[in-house]
DNA sequence: AATGCGATTCTCT
DNA sequence: GAGAATCGCATTT
């Protein structure tokens, strides 16, 4: 059994881009009673809250869905997308500014077996598959927005969180157009999808 | 390897 | 009642 620190208020309570790319290479982190599930982080999407078109708080617009995203940093927020998936996104920012990052991408660390079963495929060793978009890791770490969205992730007893891994000095970070927001208008193109190459 | 399309239900107007 | 921070399968190169 291996012991993770976990991510704490402050990490989260910053600027959200430099959270966004402090989160790269860092351990998303699911403790079921079948195991533990652990993914490395490898893509990221930064939300910038009442300014940015493309963010689901866009003037800071309160609903239902969108006021957990108003919440302490290190709250988890999670929405349903296309009717089927899953997003799983961690709010930034001092409590009551509306910004999150969108978790893209993790790769697969321990509990292989976990998400395989999970995913309900059939696979060979294509591990790398299991969790490489936003639905695809929700599916495979079984995350919901029943169970989830709104629970806070710094608390010591949160079953899914975010963890330091060893430091690693020569990270090499790409900044892209975010995916799937063509609404967005001008704000479609700013880099703020942000991918750790090897 | 790249492209196209249908799935499916919640959220807000 | 429309449209959505996507995925998987089918089809074609």
């Amino acid at each position: 059994m291996t012991f993770y620190k976990r991510l704490n208020r402050e990490f989260f309570s910053r600027n959200t881009i430099t959270v966004a790319k402090e989160l790269l290479g860092k351990y998303l982190i699911r403790e079921t009673e079948k195991g533990t599930i652990v993914g490395e982080i490898k893509e990221v999407e930064a939300y910038l809250g009442s300014e940015d078109k493309a963010c689901h708080s866009y003037k800071n617009k309160k609903t239902e869905r969108t006021k957990v995203m108003y919440e302490k940093p290190g709250t988890l927020y999670i929405y349903l997308i296309y009717g089927m998936y899953h997003c799983l996104n961690v709010i930034t920012e001092p409590e009551a500014i509306p910004c999150a990052v969108l978790i893209r991408q993790v790769y697969p660390i321990n509990g292989i077996e976990l998400m395989i079963n999970n995913r309900k495929i059939r696979t060979g060793k294509n591990f790398k598959n299991l969790t490489d978009g936003p639905g695809k890791l929700c599916m495979a770490y079984n995350i919901t927005k029943y169970e989830f969205n709104g629970e806070d992730s710094c608390a010591n007893d949160s079953k899914l969180f975010f963890a330091y891994n060893k430091e690693v000095f020569d990270k090499t970070v790409v900044a892209l157009k975010r995916i799937g927001i063509n609404y967005a208008e001008e704000d479609k193109d700013m880099l703020l999808r942000f991918k750790l190459i090897k």
